[in-house]
DNA sequence: AACCAGAATGGCAGCGCTGCCAAAAAAGGC
DNA sequence: GCCTTTTTTGGCAGCGCTGCCATTCTGGTT
């Protein structure tokens, strides 16, 4: 870089503003924000005066201002668990998507599956006076939800259904989605049904297709013979090692399902170097329906989860100013090769 | 939800101001404000009327009022290429645990590969007078760095150091981490090798990487074999598609680099599922380490980059205000079982 | 030529907060 | 008890923009 002196005008932000526009262009301050915003009445000429003078002078709108000046800011915050797990990534590409295409900027933390630091998040990000506050699922302490409500602002809970919204939910059923795991290793003949997840404390969303997955095995009255559950976050390796730990105490096990895709895979992974044939010996089930899974050499078995489309609808909806509603998106279930 | 009075009510924000608490609390408005921000001098007792007051209220600060009235604001803008690559929340993943703990707000937005959109999108940002802009390497078009240069404010260039930064730059270098590549295979015996890629045009990270492969190979008298360059994002799925397409082309091949692990893990299950031994009949090379590439049967070989460290340092140097600098966080070969 | 609707424009008061300054209160010092 | 220093406090002018309202132009109409 170069001498003191350049570095100190390189801090003093360029900043040209509104007025200075204005009155190069020659214009009125309000006919400048007309232009810029397109909005009101202007003639053609003015308009090409104005842009001009934007142009000369670099000038870029102040967001923040606007913002203050007007009413409802087009910020969407999202208060999302974790960006490891590629989920949350995926909700986020869908609504990013959208938003942009609507002028909107999304704003975001990790709250890191710790309801305490949601609640701190949520706070911190409703200072930025979000047009909505998007977060994953139901489970909110209850200062959260306080918070929410007294807020005014909209609030999307995403990719659960199981519970009472606080305003607008879109996903889908994860009792459902463990239901139907269930329902179809039993019809293919599974009996003796182990279970390999993370941290369900954390987890709500896996916790609750664990609950209903179990209910479905006991009404068929061929309950879960054993389950291996590993604290920490959901990981391919977290799978190979759950399985190795659960096939160690049950032997005579004949499908497994496990939390989600990842540690499916691991799952997947541990039978290949041990030898043990898929899904003839042992059947496998996921969560997801990541891409990885069909491209292994037997397709994983599992359930495909619409996550881009959870963000996509959820920001049309916030686009649209859509009244509180629920939207369920389903899922769909992938047979494959694994069980 | 209840009757049209209610949803009324509701949809007027329960604004509290900060001169509302100051009125409660019967003191005036910049001490209500000292207090909360616990900057300059107040009395103890003053701090417990400002808080109560602001407990009972309900009161949330408005930081879009701070700061416009203030100077900096405490947002960091992205601008990602991608967000399916799980290289670019890693990143996030780093930046927003500093951020978050040092009370910035993370803003992002999805180029999509696209130099144009970026430059669209960078200008977005700049409207919400971010402290920092953080974009993907080096490659912007003319545009996009004018005004950022003009911007006034700090902008970090990610994962890349092949290249002269605008002001900040924290990466590795992609031109080393190809050479090292074609050096460990070489070293290993190698001399017939491929290589399986993505579209380059888009990822030129990915393309400095080929790049100076080949160099390495030709410097080496064994120039590439043969490459299968396939159009669309990196994929498991495009991995295994563009072996399968390089094997029928070039048939005496002992090794293959792919442009990342996601291809190569793609390639590996494509000789898992034709019984192409790895490495003796072929070896296989990634780039990333992902974690999943060390829970198949056999490890990959790949070169692991620091891609959380890239956010969390780049963050900090924001957060301290730092000035211009590159840091090279560097990489590690990974040997892996694969080649 | 007088009149009028409608288009185009400028002025200015805030949006809710922070930063500066001066005033008031508390705390010493002799 | 009087004066100085230090701490605590309130008032108020903006930050850069938008929204409202009043005003000035246009271009017909009668």
């Amino acid at each position: 870089m170069s001498g003191s002196k350049l570095t100190m005008e390189f801090k003093h932000q360029a900043t040209v503003t509104l007025a200075e526009v204005a009155e190069a262009a020659g214009v009125g301050e309000s006919t400048v924000s007309r232009v810029l915003r397109n909005h009101g009445s202007f003639s053609g000429k003015t308009r090409e005066r104005v842009m001009a003078a934007v142009e000369r002078l670099g000038y870029v709108p102040n967001r923040i201002a606007g913002t203050l000046a007007s009413t409802g800011s087009r910020l969407v915050a999202f208060v999302i668990p974790s960006l490891s797990n590629i989920v949350f990534p995926d909700v986020l590409r869908g609504a990013s998507a959208v938003l942009e295409q609507n002028r909107y900027q999304a704003v975001f933390s990790v709250a890191d599956y710790d309801p305490g630091k949601e609640e701190a998040l949520a706070a911190a990000m409703l200072a930025w006076r979000p047009a909505a506050v998007m977060l994953a699922g139901y489970e909110h302490t209850e200062g959260t939800a306080k918070m929410l409500r007294a807020s005014g602002c909209r609030v999307v809970e995403l990719l659960d259904l199981d519970g009472d919204a606080l305003d607008i939910a879109v996903g889908f059923s994860n009792r459902a989605a463990g239901r139907e795991s269930a329902a179809f290793l039993l019809r293919r003949g599974y009996r003796r049904i182990g279970y390999v997840g993370h941290d369900l404390n954390r987890d709500t969303r896996a916790g609750k297709r664990f609950s209903s997955f179990c209910e479905t095995l006991d009404a068929n009255g061929t309950p879960l013979v054993a389950h291996e559950i590993l604290g920490g976050p959901s990981s391919v390796e977290n799978g190979r090692l759950g399985l190795e730990r659960l096939l160690a105490r049950a032997t005579d096990l004949d499908a497994v399902y496990f939390s989600n895709d990842d540690m499916a895979l691991g799952g997947y992974f541990h039978c290949l170097a041990q030898g043990i044939a898929i899904p003839s010996q042992l059947a496998i089930f996921g969560y997801n329906g990541l891409d990885i899974g069909r491209a292994i050499p037997q397709p994983l078995s599992t359930i495909r989860t619409p996550r881009v489309a959870t963000g996509e609808i959820a920001a049309q909806l916030i686009v649209a100013n859509a009244p509180p509603q629920a939207v369920d998106l389903g899922f769909e279930l992938i047979e494959g090769a694994t069980a």
